[in-house]
DNA sequence: TGATTTTCTGACACGGCGTCAGAAAATGGG
DNA sequence: CCCATTTTCTGACGCCGTGTCAGAAAATCA
């Protein structure tokens, strides 16, 4: 009884082994030398074992993205449960989607490697549907927060703007950037270094444009973020 | 020499036709299926004269990216040429990005995966160039807008905001949300059908954030956005 | 210890990529 | 029009990565 507890468990800590070892993999190398070769020889066991536990390269990758999808749900998590005004939990969650980019890169390009549809195509709907339930509860914070917002008359939404509505353009603005802060080779061209910098102040004259308080003007931009390094920074490492 | 030319044309041609079949391929069934295989048949040549044109499947790929990023120039040029103030055509320069993605899906897609390192870099750093000389000139149109409006008092940007910053902006969100709303499935969910009004109706608001004149409450988006439908919406087809 | 179940392995078939020697077609001078 | 030369085209070949599965190895259990 007890060893076959010991082999059961060898079993369950092999699939996180393969994920370390894929993840360990595109870090180092990129996506391009990802096989399933690659991994087993990583692993020490042979590829045949590895597609016990996955039934193709893809499924590898969605469940890295999905490790990314909690991740991020338990960032978003802490930064919103941060006690300050609405406005200013706003701009925690986006900071938190901030830190999100750039202390786990790889988690990122994982979800877009996932978005193409030749590759969700071969994977399970399970597991799709659990990242798909990350992305529900990711927004949820960030609609709660805008809830919030509006209950205590930080912000008066127009009619034809949800709190979704609000959280998408948001959404869009943050994941627009930081994909083109990975990809385009045209930032530093037209004098864009830090580009997160950027996406901080559009969020900010976004609210703005709600004419949600407090107002940009009353609260410094770079003030608020750089409290915010220093209260949730050390809890977003690793 | 007459046969001569005739040869000549008919390789030049071939090109065309090559890259037409692949987009055909994707259109119908997607990337997946996209083989040189598949592209010699339906242009019925051999997968060796097709490499005679392209290196490989990924320069194909680029080739499409490139035709996509050209197409994307005129359609803004032309909208960034309407008479009228600056922030009506600044509006205009966002009706065309909206119509790109809807009327050239595949150019979107074929955009997006030569974005992924993994492709990118089995291309030619030539074509690369290419493309990214047309993107430079896509945010020199709309920074040249934004110029406009500083040089025409529509807009008085606070010091940290560059034009192209602001551009960077803009470009964030509605590629972002666009991507989005090819990829997520979240959308329906949280009850966002119209993702492109979304972007209308955020892209007015961070103008209104930066207090870019004639302000929202003053011209009504629905009317504005239907008038560049009657007038632009012709032109930007097939 | 040996019968039974579970787990692991690597050889195999398959499919797509990129190459290249030789076939086929085009060209051009006589 | 013919044939030598050049250009273009082809498909068989080698390679690599995927996913499968029969049989080997290991674990379990009575």
């Amino acid at each position: 009884m007890k060893t076959l507890s010991t082999k059961k468990l060898e079993i369950q800590e092999r699939e996180q082994k393969i994920l370390a070892a894929a993840r360990t993999i595109v870090v180092r190398e990129g996506y391009q030398p990802l096989s399933m070769e690659r991994i087993a020889d990583a692993v020490e066991y042979s590829r045949g074992t590895i597609y016990n536990h996955f039934s193709c390269k893809e499924e590898i990758i969605i469940a890295l993205a999905e490790k990314g999808a909690a991740k991020r749900v338990e960032m978003f998590r802490e930064a919103a449960s941060y006690q300050a005004d609405s406005r200013f939990r706003m701009l925690a969650v986006c900071y938190a989607a901030e830190r999100f980019v750039i202390n786990f890169p790889d988690y990122f390009l994982f979800e877009q490697i996932f978005n193409l549809d030749s590759v969700r195509e071969k994977t399970s709907p399970e597991r799709q549907q659990l990242i798909h339930t990350y992305e529900i509860q990711c927004m949820g914070i960030v609609s709660g927060i805008v809830r919030d917002a509006v209950a205590s008359r930080d912000l008066a939404l127009p009619d034809e703007i949800t709190p979704e509505r609000l959280v998408f353009g948001l959404w869009a603005l943050t994941s627009g950037a930081y994909g083109l802060a990975f990809t385009s080779q045209s930032l530093p061209h037209i004098g864009i270094t830090d580009p997160y910098n950027v996406v901080r102040t559009h969020v900010c004259h976004l609210l703005d444009g709600y004419d949600w308080r407090p107002h940009s003007s009353t609260h410094n931009v770079d003030q608020v973020f750089s409290q915010l390094e220093k209260t949730l920074g050390k809890s977003f490492q690793i």
